[in-house]
DNA sequence: TGTACATCAGTGAACGCGCGTTCACTGATGTAC
DNA sequence: TGTACATCAGTGAACGCGCGTTCACTGATGTAC
């Protein structure tokens, strides 16, 4: 089967080049998203979804690596608007705000498994020791500041028990464990994902307890 | 660089050609854990490393994936027999075994975090609906099988609540979350290990108690 | 005891493929004088 | 107003690479008669 040629996408008018780039990375991101294979995210098959020749690429991308950050970059950025706004708007209740962001992380890794695979369960390098972790990853800082503060706000109002980033993790942890095995394995005979998230949020919170 | 070539392995005498087969298993083994990089685990590679030309592996494994799969299949068992054997010896008190497994299994992922990668973190294709989910991976199955087992002991020994094989997905689900985020992501600012670890079987345990 | 034949455990060379990336180029559009 | 030139936004063709896999073959060893 030939690869599905998109239409030749005309030529961008002066001082609008910037256009592409951003298609580029759209193209990329749904390219993923639709074959859920990291592997069938090539250069040239971004080039195409898109409507250019692979050298255009490198117009708006140092190399295929760079790309696949930025696509990622965006992604993450998604995630956390995602999870934080279905968490604020449960924030009456500080324990809610907590339950309501966990089911959304599920629910948005198991919506976008791939994008999620990207995010969270491919090796992302170590950045040298002394060097800001989240350097690169402002997305990722952000989003985990937004658990970290939300954790806070349930022990000030004290719901649950425990130092925040410590608490924080155990929540990440769990919630990343949940999310991971469903889109890892699928043959496994799961329950249904809302019981599973349910059940180990209210383990979680039982034992935070103050 | 060129492939480091291993010595020409000597033709095995007549009837011994089962031996080549169980040194490409544990080549493609070692190979997956020393470069960290499934993708550099190629037929080729192997071949390489065991000292053969390439069309060898075909007399013994019917394409990459067979290979693969089998490869999974030897480092699944390893897996169980650490962990249970971890367990076992913890199991005069129930709630000390289900913590040990924790333990080891957190260990042996962060030994040998490639490995782990391929069992637990690599997509594995849906079986058929109605087919046993677990064929071709009774390793899988036995394993699962004993962390219930676990579970449901510490259930009857009163230690904690619970239906079995929700606890144990529950238990499996946490302790692979942290597992898998920090072979994932090695440059985020992790805790002590074995501090995660222990705080989130603690927040389980407490919240499972009857 | 000798010899033809079968079998086993591989080898050597090649196939076609898709990949990331580079390089010289093109053609439309704006700007300086 | 005309024209030379610069710039922008790409294209077309090719590079070398490693990959999974196939195919015809080889040479040592055993077996039948």
């Amino acid at each position: 089967m030939p690869r599905t040629t998109a239409a030749r996408r005309p030529r961008a008018p002066r001082g609008q080049g910037e256009r592409l780039r951003a298609d580029i990375l759209d193209a990329a991101g749904r390219l993923l998203a639709d074959t859920g294979d990291e592997a069938k995210v090539s250069i040239r098959a971004v080039a195409d979804a898109v409507g250019v020749t692979p050298p255009s690429i490198y117009l708006h991308f140092a190399d295929k690596d760079a790309l696949l950050a930025e696509v990622c970059d965006v992604r993450f950025r998604e995630f956390d608007r995602v999870v934080e706004s279905a968490g604020v708007a449960a924030d009456a209740d500080p324990l809610a705000g907590l339950a309501a962001r966990g089911r959304a992380y599920v629910a948005f890794g198991l919506a976008n498994p791939e994008h999620y695979r990207l995010l969270f369960m491919t090796r992302r390098a170590p950045v040298a020791s002394g060097a800001d972790p989240w350097e690169g990853h402002e997305a990722g800082r952000a989003a985990f500041e937004h658990l970290v503060a939300a954790t806070a706000r349930a022990i000030a109002a004290g719901a649950i028990a425990g130092e925040p980033t410590s608490v924080a993790l155990q929540l990440w942890a769990a919630m990343h464990g949940v999310t991971s095995l469903l889109i890892a394995l699928p043959g496994f005979p799961w329950p249904d994902p809302d019981q599973l998230v349910g059940d180990t949020m209210r383990t979680l919170v039982a034992g935070l307890r103050p």
